[in-house]
DNA sequence: CGAGATCTTGAAGCACATCAAATACCGTGG
DNA sequence: CCACGGTATTTGATGTGCTTCAAGATCTCG
């Protein structure tokens, strides 16, 4: 087991066994990585994926947008995930994809990941377990929107941000830096930007949470997670049984 | 390739190319059915995965509960669905899951599953991609509960619904059977009850739809379509590239 | 220093929830 | 075949959490 901070290698290993050739295969595909602005698509609905994104540093993120303009993040991508396993074994993608800040991304050919899929058992069980990780936040994020009011999702949001940052190493005590604007926050919860405002400030004035310039601090945790009714488990935190 | 009417067939089938041997497995593996009750649930959150159900008659769904009570829907099984990939390769349920009618069930033990995932590439590949088609479908439900309102979203639902039980053969012309209760649908789409019931009476006045008993009509297929901005793109359903 | 993006605030409206009660439906047993 | 009890649907009335609009303040960065 290789001593890492290598975001990609973090996440991969808690989906799966890895051997030492795996975890080389994807320091290997990681060496080479590209500076991106804000803002660009990687990828957008209707294309047919040719590489696989691993996003390194920043944020990205999913989403769709309705014929009149209405836009519906369906993930957030923070450092270590994967972007495109998603659609790459299916015809055309069905999202688009981008990054909300300046962000390092490495890319792997679609020859290459194929090339894994046949010669690397345990790496291809836990790439598709990444995949089944992503679905089990989407299906939260459903309940998020669909049962929860304003206030406890972004109670819930934002302790799973918090949460997935930590895993990969990228918090310090109970802070980690958040570039996310509100409108992008809104956008994922199904909100209004300016209700998501005003409930930002009320977790503010209540003390949950503090904000200084991009960084963000859990200041109550236990009452960040009793609002949301946070239960940890669809995180799948602890990797599986091999 | 067998002329069958087997779901689970017709659904795998959607997911990749396969060979004689893996539709004689699952033709195979489908062969012993059990009846099954309606509210009857398959597998409870934070369970371990000890085999894969296959719903080939009647209707399903992944579901969550929230402390208080709350429900969120988070998925609709149509025959041929495969229910438990999603979690078989993780450590345990994040969401339950329940038949909502009386069905027709098959399940597939664990190690039979871990033996085709050895050594059957294709199938392997086609169950992936299966996994692959329930999150794309969960996307879009996000999109529509997120930033579509309840006439919108009603009517995406139930056209999803028509599309998904036309792909296995269980329509009739423009019409097909939909045993759900109406707090089923409005638990699945962020909804009240009453308001899910309200949002259907002015469907069926404009004449969008129509209800005998448990069989729904689809009358007006684009006026339903295009009042929930329908792009039939999320449901992969002309199959990847092998 | 200026211009565009982002955040903030207030006011008004409405799409939806909630509550409560009546009606219709359906399977079961007598 | 009908009576019956539970479940599902329907309807009305009332309330509110959120949206929308619009304008002003603040931040950010070339």
């Amino acid at each position: 087991m290789i001593d890492t901070t290598n975001p990609f290698i973090l996440r991969l290993r808690r989906c799966g066994r890895l051997d030492a050739q795996d975890e080389a295969w994807l320091l290997e595909k990681t060496r080479e990585r590209k500076e991106m602005p804000a803002h660009r698509d990687l990828k957008s609905e209707g294309e047919k994926p040719v590489c696989v994104h691993i996003i390194l540093e920043g944020l990205g993120c999913r989403y769709k947008i309705l014929p009149d303009g209405r836009r519906q993040i369906t993930a957030f991508l923070v450092p270590g995930d994967p972007c495109d396993f998603p659609v790459f074994l299916l015809d055309q993608m069905d999202h688009s994809l981008c990054l909300l800040t300046k962000s390092v991304v490495a890319t792997i050919d679609r020859e290459e990941v194929d090339d894994a899929l046949t010669n690397r058992p345990l790496l291809t069980r836990a790439f598709w377990r990444s995949t089944l990780m992503d679905e089990a936040i989407l299906r939260e994020w459903l309940v998020n929107i669909g049962r929860r009011n304003a206030y406890e999702r972004v109670c819930h949001l934002l302790w799973e941000l918090f949460v997935r940052h930590a895993l990969v190493g990228l918090t310090s005590e109970r802070t980690f830096t958040l570039p996310l604007t509100q409108v992008d926050l809104a956008d994922s919860l199904g909100l209004s930007a300016v209700h998501m405002n005003r409930t930002l400030q009320r977790l503010k004035s209540e003390g949950l949470i503090g904000q200084t310039g991009r960084s963000l601090t859990i200041l109550r945790p236990e009452a960040l997670q009793a609002s949301a009714s946070f239960d940890n488990r669809y995180l799948h935190t602890r990797s599986g049984t091999g």
